[in-house]
RNA sequence: GCCGAAGUGGCGGAACUGGUAGACGCGCCGGACUCAAAAUCCGGUUCUGGCGACAGAGUGCGAGUUCGAUUCUCGCCUUCGGCACCA
């Protein structure tokens, strides 16, 4: 070969079209060869591929192919998450359906992904919208109510009273529906519920055993999980048969509850709304606004009192009970006893109605200070010391205003917020002087010894709802009969298929809306029955999805195949998936092993998530002062002479635009750049190139046009050099024992090079800067210009090391310049990952920096076997370090073999 | 509001286990080649002062630990991700 130019386009075609007819990346299980499943978050075909698509396949091929390397057996597949409201938004929007419009989706980002190179097996390609993969949903759905892992109860859901439908959160702004516009209402509908809670101990003890997860996401899923141990407390209300059951973690501040807040769903918030117009009132204004958590948490703390008194379970107190806006019906009871004295949600809403402030904990300061005083709150001399005398201190912390919350304490009011603390009991009768552990113990066995309460282990996660009232997604499997309730659809009915050829307009599912569609009749009893029209959650497909591929054509979920694949090696995706989607897959996989399918525990050994792809965003105003956003790729920034960006103008039309910050690309603010216009332009492999350089892969990444123009410039020099290499004339073998100081010292860079991009691509995932390591070894090879035999000898070495570490990451231009090394079999046919060769790491000198009080002076080089005493002669000694030291008397010299010698003066 | 991250030159980033801050790339400045431009190649480029040798400052802000802190601890600020019906 002896082309002068790179030309990425025909380069890249000959390497795919080469791959395409060897079905290079076909694979099927070897049980003689170790395996590797190198798994992306699959995509929502939500039209055209865009960058952050292009970064998670990158990240997944690279690895893939590095693996490949190494010898391993890779599985990379892909597949489309294809149910989901932007079809149905869509749908309405092009007025089709959002059958044919997803399908045509996937036909488009399958012909944009294939150009981009990756070593994907795609015939275990599938669309989770297809009855061949639902199916095998529903049957497991149906396993699991036959196991009691379902069940279903009503649940509160966004209702567009306008519309008349059910919205997402997403369509829910500032608390109106994004359609209506119209005032958006809590209602109560049944819906399906799998019981992820029988899970939550598992699921938070096998974090422990996910070494390969980043710590952020496992410890977002063990506060999501939020396992609290505590009492479940019965306060007694006056006049009625059943308590109030509520739930704290601090039952050490019982003593100093004031009254209880119960959500406005709970059943006495709803009694005593009957005889209370003001509750009424109270409960209907809470039925404004959305559900999502983020609106309940900021909104205004308000309540109404009712009625009722609840009784004090240990000093037989009346308490009032108020319906409060931040009580969470669906999180434990939907009833909290509120102690304003020591939680600040609680302190606030008592300063706001006026309601009664306890002080009950105090810190461990102001408890000595008391028993110093011998008196309690009230003045009472003595009552206090004796109770104070023997506590153990835990978990005490001081707080900085010690001397007011003694002021405090003894003028028994609580003035600047809640003390929220672990410190010792006042005012609490017997328990006066005992600790958090030791007040839990005592008031939990007085109260289980009296039946009005136990000690109980909550969770803050909540059961997983998976019913959806909308059309484009998997019918849920039953039937409901008048005489024998909820049946599931037996094994052979499945799949229950929905209807792909229908009109959709947005207002009602074709499902619901066709009488005929849920007429069916009841396989337990063979009377007429009806079928279920709501459908799962699209979280259900994204559970299960890894496993399917390593099954294809299984007639259940997955076979024999399934357990030489799993677990998952590699997973990759989007930080936004850190709880629910990575806690969903964890849990699908725990039930899929309970019914026999995997016998391993978690999915995924390794999980990478990647962050954002960003941009500039540009834009000019109108009259009305809207905003028009510009896309990046229309705009030239200009800039001063010291290369500071000092404005942007329309390529248009000269004139300036604004510039609006580097954010998410998003269509939003048109600063999207298009994967396929990019690679038009430079080649697949340079957007891979970029997008593996630019950042670190756990990072946002910035597009920055300039920023790929120096990507190509690298491939072009490769090219160019590596070509002007094999046009030299033939060379020996390298021979070590031959080599000069600079041939050697060459050879020591391409073989750390080695070790660098093997540890970046193994251990660190670390892209970036093994792209960076191979662009020094090319500038060391394009400056080494040593013509001799063995000189071109080490220079070949350097190419051939460069092309295969470069592999994994422009797999194109490297089948292309692999065979231009002359070498007869093509890249990809086993061809090994380079080992380095430890005796050409062999380094006889050292550079040290020496420092005077921590501040660099100088260098030294010293040879290896260099002792600490001749390091710190040689430092004491060296010309830009004496005037730093003279004159001063040297109080310790620190000596850090082969790095630092530091003088203390 | 709660949970989790991030913050380093003009810009993206590097410094992996507490040990020479700024690797690599972009941009910018200067030069070579060219009639000229593009492309390419060579050199410089944290800031301040100085012709210079050099000196001082410097990793969001404020403290602390240490011979030594981008790295560890505490307290703030700002930005981003998630908050259960977007995927």
């Amino acid at each position: 070969m002896t082309e002068k130019n790179y030309e990425p386009q025909a380069v890249e075609a000959a390497a795919q079209n080469y791959w395409t007819t060897t079905r290079a990346f076909e694979v099927i299980e070897d049980a003689t060869r170790p395996k590797y499943f190198c798994l992306s978050m699959l995509p929502y075909p939500s039209g055209a591929l865009h960058m952050g698509h292009v970064r998670n396949y990158t990240i997944s091929d690279v690895i893939s192919r590095y693996q490949r390397m190494l010898g391993k057996n890779v599985l990379q597949p892909m597949g489309w998450d294809a149910f989901g409201l932007p079809a149905e938004n869509a749908a309405i929007a092009r007025k089709t359906a959002p059958a044919k419009w997803t399908y045509s989706n996937i036909e488009h980002m399958r012909t944009q992904l294939q150009t981009m190179g990756y070593a994907i097996d795609w015939t275990r390609e599938f669309a989770t919208c297809n009855p061949d993969y639902y199916v095998h949903e529903q049957r497991m759905f149906t396993r699991l109510m036959q196991k009691g892992l379902v069940y279903r109860k009503n649940s509160i859901v966004n209702w567009d009273p306008v519309d008349q439908t059910v919205l997402a959160n997403e369509q829910v702004i500032d608390g109106k529906g994004w359609r209506s516009g119209a005032v958006v209402e809590k209602r109560e509908i049944p819906q399906w519920f799998l019981k992820i809670t029988d899970y939550a101990q598992e699921l938070l003890d096998g974090l422990d055993d996910l070494p390969g997860w980043p710590d952020s996401v496992k410890t977002m899923q063990r506060n999501w999980i939020g396992r609290s141990e505590g009492l479940d407390i019965q306060f007694a209300i006056e006049g009625e048969a059943d308590p109030i059951s509520v739930f704290t973690t601090r039952p050490d501040t019982l003593m100093g509850v004031s009254f209880l807040s119960v959500a406005a769903e709970h059943p006495l918030a709803r009694k005593a709304a009957l005889s209370q117009p003001e509750v009424a009132a109270f409960i209907e204004e809470c039925r404004h606004g959305g559900t999502a958590e983020v609106d309940i948490e900021i909104q205004e703390k308000k309540g109404v009192e009712t009625h009722f008194k609840a009784i004090h379970p240990i000093t037989g107190e009346t308490l009032p009970v108020w319906v409060a806006n931040f009580v969470l019906m669906n999180y434990g009871t939907g009833a909290v006893m509120a102690v304003p004295g020591h939680d600040q949600r609680d302190w606030e809403f008592a300063t706001k109605y006026d309601l009664l402030i306890r002080m009950v904990i105090v810190s461990v300061g102001v408890r000595d200070a008391v028993r110093e005083l011998g008196r309690d709150a009230a003045g009472n001399k003595d009552s206090m010391s004796a109770a104070l005398g023997e506590s153990r201190a835990i978990d005490v912390v001081e707080p900085a205003g010690e001397v007011d919350m003694l002021d405090e304490f003894e003028n028994n009011i609580i003035t600047e917020g809640a003390y929220t603390e672990y410190g010792f009991l006042v005012n609490s009768g017997e328990y006066d002087g005992l600790n958090f552990r030791d007040s839990f113990d005592a008031i939990a066995a007085r109260l289980e010894s009296e039946g009005k309460g136990a000690r109980r282990v909550n969770f803050r996660l909540r059961d997983w709802g998976v019913s959806r009232q909308r059309y484009w997604g998997c019918p849920i499997p039953v039937i409901y009969c008048a005489n024998c309730e909820a049946v599931p659809v037996p094994d052979e009915q499945l799949p229950v298929v929905l209807p792909e050829d229908v009109e959709f307009t947005g207002v009602k599912s074709p499902i619901k809306a066709d009488p005929e569609w849920r007429k069916t009749v009841c396989p337990q009893c063979g009377g007429p029955a009806e079928r279920e029209t709501d459908t799962f959650d699209t979280f259900m497909e994204s559970s299960w999805y890894y496993a399917r591929y390593t099954s294809p054509g299984a007639s259940d979920m997955v076979d024999a195949r399934a357990n030489y694949w799993a677990p998952v090696d590699q997973y990759i995706g989007g930080i936004e998936h850190a709880i629910l989607h990575l806690l969903y897959f964890r849990f699908y996989h725990k039930l899929m092993r309970d019914c026999g399918f995997f016998d391993s525990d978690e999915p995924a050994i390794n999980l990478l998530c990647q962050g954002m792809v960003i941009a500039d965003t540009f834009y000019r105003e109108d009259v009305q002062g809207r905003k028009e956003w510009i896309n990046p790729a229309d705009v030239e920034i200009q800039r001063d002479e010291k290369g500071r960006v000092a404005g942007a103008v329309l390529k248009a039309d000269g004139q300036p635009v604004a510039i609006g910050g580097t954010e998410k690309m998003a269509k939003s603010k048109n600063n999207g750049v298009d994967p396929e216009s990019m690679v038009h332009k430079f080649g697949a492999d340079t957007v891979r190139l970029f997008s593996m350089f630019a950042a670190p892969p756990d990072q946002s990444l910035e597009w920055n046009e300039a920023g790929v123009e120096g990507m190509s410039r690298f491939l072009k020099r490769l090219w160019r050099e590596l070509h002007a290499h094999v046009s030299q004339p033939d060379h020996p073998a390298v021979n070590a024992a031959e080599l000069d100081a600079t041939q050697k010292t060459l050879r020591r860079q391409i073989h750390e090079t080695i070790n660098k991009v093997s540890d970046d691509f193994g251990r660190r995932l670390a892209f970036n800067t093994a792209i960076a390591a191979l662009m020094e070894l090319l500038n060391a090879v394009t400056k080494f210009d040593d013509m001799s035999d063995q000189g071109r000898a080490v220079r070949h070495e350097a190419f051939e090391t460069i092309v295969l570490l470069l592999n994994p990451i422009t797999p194109h231009i490297c089948h292309a310049l692999w065979q231009a090394l002359g070498n007869a079999e093509t890249l990809i046919e086993n061809q090994p990952w380079p080992k380095a060769d430890s005796a050409a790491l062999v380094r006889d000198a050292v550079k040290l920096a020496v420092q005077v009080n921590g501040k660099l002076r100088g260098t030294i080089e010293m040879p290896i076997s260099a002792s600490k005493e001749d390091c710190e002669r040689a430092a004491l000694a060296e010309p830009s370090v004496v005037p730093h030291i003279e004159g001063q008397t040297i109080k310790k010299v620190v000596v850090v073999p082969g790095k630092i010698v530091n003088i203390v003066v």
